[in-house]
DNA sequence: CTGAACGTTCAGTATTGACTGAAACTTCTG
DNA sequence: CAGAAGTTTCAGTCAATACTGAACGTTCAG
């Protein structure tokens, strides 16, 4: 009845939750996520996740919405079970990164709407304008630098996958 | 008595409240980096910054103080004035973005931890280790991208400034 | 030394928002 | 169709926390 967490896991779960509540998201969707990723079958039912991490369906349910719009995570179905089956795809991480970019594109934009503010002074112009310099130029290569990870990963998968495959099995 | 903002002011002002509150940083710390970015002068006392805001003394006080301690703001001095002049400077964009780092520093930290703690499910450990992987990634190419931007800069300063400085002057 | 100007601290307040739990809704089984 | 199993919704609770404002400490002028 109990899904007794070792230490290591439930405080891997409380990091998560901590990181993740502290930069916007809710601590809940750091735990499911963290709990995601570690859990053993990969596919959890929400009934499942609510004894994992002690939490009400309810909680579980809001959660599930926000990770699974936000593509952090995947729910899956299966004929004949009316449960539904979450799970952390690979593709989550893209996500991840991609949101990223939504940040500093956000950033961006805020600060043009500072820069069409800073009129009267040429200061100010100067000021709001290398901070809008600097945030457009991550913004426009973030995607270059997640491309180049991709492309190595897919490199690796593929290319060699015996023998420098850089992960090796314990 | 009453400084007045326009209304573009007053709203970029708020979208960085809002934006740096969304993420683990105080909307008051948003919104007075804000002024400091598009105030005129650029130096502003803590009784100057509380009355564009329209905020206690207080929250100016605590604001500051974590601002300064992150990098954001500059807090000078001059002889014979007793107030503190508070200003947002260059540097303080290159502080935002080491301050990029440390956060995926953190997450490559809770993944190793996640990485531990699975030590029984090998299809864990592969979710883990992918995650710990992009995040490694990122956290290793980020200064690299960084420090791209800030050469292009300087180059752009100090070798073309008459021709193809890149900013024309409105 | 006295008083004014300024900054900091801290207890109190008000607001936000994350989570709970019960009720409503949906889907499948017998 | 009746009932069970599962999920979602939402009003309410509780805790966290951003901000206020008054009291205190400090520094400089007269």
């Amino acid at each position: 009845m109990a899904t007794v967490l070792t230490p290591a896991q439930s405080s891997f779960i409380e990091e998560m939750g901590q990181f993740l509540g502290g930069y916007g998201m809710t601590p809940m969707a750091g735990r499911m996520w963290g709990w995601l990723l570690l859990c053993d079958p990969p596919e959890q039912t929400a009934a499942e996740i609510a004894e994992a991490l002690q939490a009400s369906r309810g909680a579980i349910s809001g959660t599930a919405r926000i990770l699974a719009s936000a593509g952090f995570i995947r729910r899956t179905t299966r004929r004949g079970d009316r449960r539904e089956y979450f799970s952390s795809p690979p593709e989550a991480l893209d996500s991840m990164l991609s949101n990223a970019g939504v940040i500093y594109r956000r950033l961006r934009e805020i600060a043009e709407h500072g820069l069409a503010a800073s009129g009267n002074s040429a200061s100010a112009e100067a000021r709001l304008r290398e901070f809008h310099d600097v945030v457009a130029f991550i913004e426009a290569e973030l995607p270059r630098l997640i491309d180049g990870f991709l492309r190595d990963r897919a490199a690796n998968k593929t290319v060699m996958p015996v023998e420098a495959g850089g992960k090796e099995p314990s």
